[in-house]
DNA sequence: TAATAAATGATAAAAAACGATGGTTCATTT
DNA sequence: AAATGAACCATCGTTTTTTATCATTTATTA
C-alpha cells in the first residue's frame, strides 16, 4: 500500500483513495490513515464522517470497514438504526395524513420505511417510491398498489436514483410525498448527501398536492452537500420533541408548519 | 478475508463476529470469546448483553445460544420451492456463461434468483432485472451495478411489469439474457401466464446478444397462456437430468442447443 | 439440602477515541 | 491590502470502550 503521495493531494482525492484503501483491507484505522496520509485525527474524522454520510463506508470507533460485503450471511447482524424510536414516533404522526384509496409517494429512508410498515392495513393505497426495501416490504406485507422508480440501485441506500428514476415517476401525480433529508436548516434548505438522490427528491416534489418532510431531530440545523428544496416548498414537517424548540419556533416565524411528536419510550429496544 | 485478529479489532466487528460464531456452533462461552479475541469476560458480557438486547442471541450462563429458529422471516421467499435442487443445479450451469465484467440481464423467477445467489464474487458485473428480490439481494451481497426496470410491482411475483419497466430497459444492450419461463414446448414456443410478463420478457430478449432459457425439467413440453418468444430466439437452453430424454432430442433435432445438467442431491438446505 | 465453585451484575475508573471549537495557513477574490 | 473561504490541526471536554473489583446469583456437588 505504498500509496504516500509526497506532496499535494487534493482533499478529494485522499478520501478517494481512503475509500479505496477500506474496501481493499475490509478495514482500516485512523492512525493508520493519518501516517498513510501525513494528516491530523481530526482531518481523517472529517473524512470519515463525510464518507459515511455519503454511505460508501461505515465509521467504527477507532476506524471504519468497508460496507460492500458486510452482511454476508442471511441473518448476520447489523448495527442498529440510530433514533429508531424517534422515528418510528414521526412516522406514526405522519400516518395521520394518509387516507384510504390516496396515492402517496414515499422517498427512500428509514424513517418513510417505519411509515411504509404502518400501511399494512390499508386496502387501497397506490404508493409510488424509490426505495427497494419499501417497495419489497409492501410487496409482501400490504395489498397496496406499487410503484417502484426504475434505474441504477444506488449502493448501500437501496434505492434508485438517475434519469431512469425519474423518468419512471416523473409524469405521475400523487396526493401526498413523504420525503427524508439529511439536513434541515432555514439558511441553507433542505439538502442530501449526493446529487443523484437529490434529482429524485425534486421530482418527488414536483408530484405531490402537498409535501410531507420526516425529519428526526438529529438533522435539525444541518446541512450536507446538495440542497434540493427551500423550506417553503415543504407543507408540514414533522419532527420528534428531541428538536430544539426554539429552532422550531423560528422556523414557525419562517413560515413553515410544523409538528413535534412525542417519542415513546421503549425499553425492549 | 483473511483478517487476523492479531492486531486490535474493532468493538463492532467484535459484534459482528460472535454473531456468526454462535450462529455457526450454535453456541460458545464466554470463556472461549475471551480467548478467541483477548479481552475480558467484563467486555464479553458487555457484547452478549448488548447482541441480546437486539434480538442477535440468546445469553445462558457461561455463554449464549444461537435464536435462529426464531428468525426465519428474512429467508421466507426461499421456504417452500419446487424443485430447488434442479434449479440450483441449473444455476450453476449457467453460471459458466458469466464472464467477469459481463452486462447481463436476469428475468424474474426463482432459478434467476438461484443464479443471481452465485454472482457475489463477482467484481465488475452489471445486472439488469425486473425483480426486486434479485435486486435487493445484489444490492447487499454483491459489488455488482444493479439497474431494475420501474414501474408497477406484480403483486406476489416481486417483479415489475407493463410499459414503465420496458421504458427503463429497452434502450440497454446486454451480453446475456437468462430467461425464466413457465413453458417450454416444440409447437407452442416458451409461454407465460401473463400478458404485461411476456412483455417485459419478449423485450429482455431484444436487449440480449445471447438468449439463455433456464428452465427445470418440470416445465419441459409444457405451455402456459401467453407465448413470447419461440424456441429458435434461444440460443440456449439449460435444465435438469429430470426431463425426458427423448423430449431433449427432439429439441435439438429442431436445432434447439440444450444443456443438461445433473442435480446434486441434497438432504436439507 | 447445604456447601462450594463458577459466573454474573453493578460500579467505578482508566484509556482511547471522539466532536466541537476556534485558530492558522494559504490561495483567491474584492 | 483586506476579505473570503477552504483545508487543516491543536486543544479540551465528552463519550465510548475496556477492565478490575466485589457483592450477588446460579450451577454443581457433597
Amino acid at each position: 500500500m505504498a500509496v504516500k503521495k509526497e506532496e499535494g493531494i487534493f482533499a478529494e482525492e485522499r478520501k478517494h483513495m481512503i475509500v479505496d484503501l477500506v474496501n481493499k483491507n475490509y478495514k482500516t484505522t485512523v492512525s493508520n490513515l493519518c501516517s498513510e496520509f501525513s494528516v491530523s485525527p481530526a482531518t481523517i474524522r472529517n473524512d470519515l464522517r463525510e464518507l459515511e454520510d455519503s454511505g460508501f463506508l461505515k465509521r467504527t470507533h477507532g476506524g471504519a470497514i468497508s460496507n460492500r460485503k458486510a452482511n454476508y450471511e442471511p441473518n448476520s447482524y447489523q448495527k442498529e438504526i440510530e433514533y429508531i424510536d424517534e422515528k418510528k414516533a414521526i412516522a406514526k404522526m405522519a400516518l395521520q395524513c394518509i387516507n384510504e384509496g390516496d396515492t402517496i409517494a414515499l422517498d427512500t429512508g428509514t424513517t418513510t420505511f417505519e411509515l411504509a410498515k404502518l400501511l399494512v392495513d390499508f386496502q387501497k393505497l397506490t404508493v409510488v417510491t424509490n426505495d427497494l426495501q419499501i417497495a419489497a416490504f409492501l410487496e409482501r406485507n400490504s395489498d397496496s398498489n406499487i410503484i417502484i422508480a426504475g434505474g441504477a440501485v444506488r449502493r448501500n441506500f437501496h434505492c434508485t436514483t438517475g434519469k431512469k428514476a425519474i423518468d419512471t415517476i416523473k409524469d405521475l401525480n400523487v396526493d401526498k410525498t413523504f420525503l427524508a433529508s439529511n439536513g434541515v436548516s432555514a439558511k441553507k434548505g433542505i439538502s442530501t448527501p449526493t446529487i443523484d438522490m437529490a434529482g429524485v427528491k425534486s421530482v418527488l416534489i414536483e408530484l405531490a398536492d402537498e409535501v410531507i418532510l420526516l425529519t428526526d431531530s438529529s438533522k435539525m440545523d444541518k446541512s450536507t452537500f446538495v440542497r434540493f428544496a427551500s423550506l417553503n416548498q415543504i407543507d408540514l414537517l414533522i419532527t420528534d420533541s428531541g428538536a430544539d424548540k426554539e429552532y422550531i419556533d423560528f422556523l414557525r416565524a419562517q413560515g413553515v408548519e410544523v409538528e413535534v411528536c412525542e417519542t415513546e419510550k421503549s425499553e425492549n429496544k
